[in-house]
RNA sequence: GGGCGAUUAGCUCAGCGGUAGAGCAUCUCGUUUACACCGAGGGGGUCGGGGGUUCGAAUCCCUCAUCGCCCACCA
């Protein structure tokens, strides 16, 4: 077992993550590198704020990983780098939760409804609000425990929560101010009313959802004319107690006689008008449409057209009020719905009844039906709001990716409609507003502010009532970027770090949180609050659903952690977070990545029991043997991929580039190679070779490090890479070396070689352990050179026992392979026979003349070659030659074979 | 009713104008002192259908089909 308390030591045989997790976090947040370092460019982030009572998901897992990605590799580019941690008090969510927990014990919240009436204890909003926080005392750090388990390198000291003071204050400010300029208003319109929350929700906290119900068609006698009738249909029957008109279109023949006419409301007895208006469609239902201004976005707007009363029937409960006949008062919606069509039967006034499929909306929390209610509420003048943020979006001053995201933003920013901000909750920030005796309104900062205005007002002091309710969630969060910073403050940080350098988040929030904070970075801070908006996809499970609790399909990322690793799970999510797709992550890809995690684990503690060490002042580019100078280039190009994918947020091109590199490259093939070289003779080439692995593997951990920080810093530490933390280690930079190209053009032919006398030897069912000599025939100068150089490495990777230029007749049964510049050629007598090996040289030989044939009728086309790119046209000669003469080579070896 | 996206190997997905790829699964072989959470090799796809543009199309355009998501006041 390694020793904790030594900076390096034997990496121990098993990686187990989880030792080495709460290990290294710790040492990372001891020693303050999350701090921004407080010199160079200025990179900033702000944590999409998750709910402070909430618990880590895989959407958070997914959001977080790829912040932490960003963020680790700007530290290590030597920005000043700042990482912003924090809560969001959540309202109606956190309300919903806590008042749910005090059902369970009998309390219930004294808010005047009629629900939760039969509770033995009402408690009051101080007390509620007590809870609340309580709750949160109690919950609240289990999200930063597990973002912590995740590896994010927040900046914890920094962290917020949207009710402290600070952003409390913030919210005040914004508030006042915006209602000084008018951009706050009282209005009196129609609400999209939550019965079961007792609260007003915004346009967005509402989602259709598809009903199955009906149409009903009622008969409305025509005033004057007993055997008249006009026949409305609705799918909602208990609104008819609130009808104050009939809408018929202006050009609709069948109804235009009775424009102007009234219909007398059955069941209630009110005189209402019919009128013509645009609204009315002559194609749906009868054409003639009942209005219920009160109770119906639409009937709202032509109730205003005509004049018309706008009669409310509910209750806050939606239970219908005082306002319709006795025999309705006090029913539920939806059995006052029976009721009335009972009614309308009894009376012979229903005309008929058809099934109809339609869209109601809920309330997106409580999942109730929602209804249009006539209230009072606050509104933010969103239109206004949202111009400067169109504007700097056309500019290109925030820029979305994928880009495509910006078309959607577009639709909802130019259409916009006032933001609902007041909610009839208890928690979250209660709206500065107090009323005097005649409810006149007085906004300020304090109570004493109001008093003052309202004593101004009234000539004398009055009492003043504040306004009951709290701001939607989403304005605390609108201030997010420049609220954390310290705003209203002009902090260092804030004039450092904003604007922001990206922010991160799924489309769903587009509209709640990114627009908003838009809208609100230009308002106050004059200027965007992000450079660009990076755009993920959704966590689905395996079969494409979104997770959902009620779905029971949730993967818990704890678990995953658990089992395979934050590495592993981080891996996973940088791999799959391809730009515009949503992420369907199956425990099989985790274990996969768990299985890289190990791979270069073992690959370390390889090169550790070799000797490999960082040797101060060795230059790998300086380095004499072919094979290191090889693994330097490959290394330089992985990190060359690297760094462009993540500049354009490709972080599954990213991981690939490192996964193929360290596992498909470095582990596969160069630890193969040198090998050899390590048991040789040759003590400085031994030596160069350890030290090529360490820096080899000191720059791919540094590569790594951004996607699963925890081995690497492990590797760094045990190994004694460098100096301090991987953390804040310098990102290598690779500068290119003369030589490349002939080493990478040298060892990728050994690589084919081997390859090709690997599968040979695979498909010819050579037995193990059969020592094998290889000849090589027609090979030109460069080839053989090739082979006698690089002897040792491919007479051990493709297990033969010597190497040779055949001079003669090829032995009886020995089979022969082409490889660019030569034939290779195996003796097998005994092992195959050559009636088989004639088949296989056919075989191959009938591959390379189709291939052959496809690239001669390609070139003989003179539209390829008088249109195709010149550089193509000569590429597709190259590769015919190149077929052309290994082709020729396996006809002569085929030759050879049938003179035997 | 608008808008967006998807349809590529058994599964999950890359590729998005110039030789069809990866991981997993599957099959064969392998006790070579980093690793069986491993190594070597193999099989498997007319890139949803149909048109078009192009010297050349999985890749661009049109169209159809199927699936998914977002927005929308359809009585």
């Amino acid at each position: 077992m390694a020793d904790a308390e030594t900076p390096t030591g034997a990496l121990e045989k098993t990686f187990s993550p989880g030792k080495i997790e709460e290990r290294q976090y710790a040492r990372w947040e001891q020693s303050g590198a999350f701090r921004p370092r407080g010199s160079g460019e200025p990179f900033s982030v702000v944590i999409p704020p998750p709910n402070v009572t909430g618990s880590l998901h895989m959407g958070h897992a997914l959001n977080n990983t790829l912040q932490d990605i960003l963020v680790r590799y700007h530290r290590m580019r030597g920005f000043d780098t700042l990482w912003q941690p924090g809560t969001d008090h959540a309202g109606i969510a956190t309300q919903m939760v806590v008042e749910r927990q005090l059902a369970a014990q009998g309390i219930g919240l004294d808010r005047g409804g009629a629900a939760g009436a039969s509770n033995a204890r009402l408690i009051g909003r101080r007390e509620f609000v007590e809870r609340v926080w309580e709750w949160k005392a109690e919950s609240g750090g289990a999200i930063t425990r597990q973002l912590r388990r995740l590896g994010a390198s927040l900046a914890w000291e920094r962290e917020r929560f949207t009710m402290d003071e600070g952003l409390s204050a913030a919210v005040l400010k914004v508030f006042v101010e915006l209602y000084r300029e008018g951009l706050i208003y009282r209005d009196n319109r129609l609400v999209n009313w939550d019965p079961k929350l007792h609260t007003t929700i915004s346009d967005l906290e509402v989602e259709q959802r598809e009903i199955k119900g009906h149409l009903w068609h009622f008969r409305y006698p025509v005033e004057g004319d007993p055997d008249t009738f006009i026949t409305v249909a609705t799918t909602r029957p208990e609104t008819m107690l609130g009808d104050t008109g009939i809408a018929v279109h202006p050009d609709d023949a069948r109804y235009r006689h009775l424009v102007g006419k009234h219909a007398i409301l059955p069941l209630v007895g009110r005189r209402i008008p019919i009128v013509a208006d645009e609204y009315s469609d002559p194609e749906k239902g009868t054409g003639a449409v009942k209005i219920t201004p009160a109770h119906d976005f639409n009937d709202f707007e032509v109730g205003r057209r005509h004049g018309l009363e706008a009669i409310n029937i509910f209750t806050a409960d939606a239970y219908l009020n005082d306002n319709v006949p006795a025999e309705f008062r006090g029913m539920e919606r939806f059995a006052a719905r029976k009721a009335v069509v009972a009614a309308m039967e009894a009376q012979g006034l229903l005309a008929r009844i058809e099934d109809h499929v339609h869209m109601v909306p809920h309330g997106d929390r409580s999942g109730v039906p929602i209804e249009p209610w006539l209230t009072v509420q606050w509104y933010v003048n969103a239109g206004e709001l949202a111009k400067p943020a169109i504007k700097s979006v056309e500019d290109g001053r925030t820029v979305f990716v994928p880009k495509s995201w910006e078309k959607t933003f577009f639709h909802w920013m130019r259409n916009i409609q006032p933001w609902a901000i007041s909610r009839q909750l208890w928690w979250g920030h209660q709206i500065p507003a107090w009323y005097g005796p005649d409810d006149q309104v007085f906004v300020d900062y304090d109570e004493a502010g109001a008093r003052a205005q309202a004593a101004k007002h009234y000539g004398r002091d009055v009492e003043l009532r504040r306004d009951p309710d709290v701001l939607d969630t989403w304005f605390s969060s609108a201030l997010w970027p420049f609220s954390t910073l310290g705003w209203p403050e002009q902090t260092p940080e804030l004039r450092k770090f904003y604007p922001t350098s990206v922010l991160v988040t799924g489309f769903d929030i587009i509209f709640f949180w990114v627009a908003r904070m838009m809208m609100m970075g230009h308002h106050f801070m004059h200027e965007v609050p992000f450079h660009s908006v990076y755009i993920h996809g959704i966590v689905r499970d395996e079969r494409g659903q979104k997770m959902s609790k009620s779905k029971g399909n949730v993967v818990d990322p704890l678990d995953l952690i658990d089992r395979y690793g934050a590495d592993a799970l981080r891996f996973t999510m940088a791999a799959l977070a391809t730009p515009g797709r949503d992420i369907k992550p199956s425990p099989a890809r985790v274990e996969g990545y768990r299985n890289f995690a190990t791979k270069l684990w073992n690959a370390a503690r390889y090169a550790q029991m070799n000797g490999c060490a960082i040797v101060p002042g060795f230059d790998p580019a300086a380095a004499k043997l072919q094979v290191n100078r090889w693994i330097l280039g490959e290394l330089r190009r992985a990190a060359a991929e690297t760094e462009a994918a993540i500049a354009e947020f490709r972080f599954n091109d990213a991981a690939n580039a490192l996964y193929h590199f360290a596992w498909g490259t470095f582990c596969d093939w160069y630890l193969e190679f040198t090998k050899p070289v390590l048991n040789g003779a040759d003590a400085s080439a031994r030596d160069e070779t350890r030290a090529t692995t360490a820096c080899i593997l000191r720059d791919l951990v540094k590569l790594l490090h951004p996607f699963i920080p925890f081995i690497t810093e492990e590797i760094w530490e045990k190994l004694g890479l460098g100096e301090g933390l991987l953390m804040t280690a310098p990102w290598p930079t690779l500068p290119e070396a003369s030589g490349d190209a002939a080493a990478k053009a040298e060892l990728d032919w050994v690589v084919q070689a081997i390859t090709e006398i690997r599968a040979l030897r695979s498909e010819m069912n050579v037995p193990a352990g059969a020592r094998l000599a290889l000849g090589y025939k027609d090979a030109s100068a460069e080839a053989a050179a090739r082979l006698k150089k690089h002897a040792d490495i491919i007479r051990t990777l493709a297990r033969l026992e010597h190497i040779e230029e055949e001079r003669g007749a090829p032995a009886r049964g020995a089979v022969q392979i082409a490889v660019p510049e030569a034939t290779l050629v195996l003796p097998l007598a005994g092992v195959i026979d050559a009636a088989a090996e004639r088949a296989r040289l056919g075989k191959e030989i009938g591959k390379l003349a189709g291939e052959i044939d496809k690239m001669d009728r390609k070139l003989a086309n003179p539209g390829f070659l008088a249109k195709a790119d010149p550089e193509v046209v000569e590429d597709q000669r190259e590769r015919r030659q190149e077929a052309e003469a290994a082709r020729s080579r396996l006809v002569a070896a085929l030759e050879r074979i049938s003179a035997l």
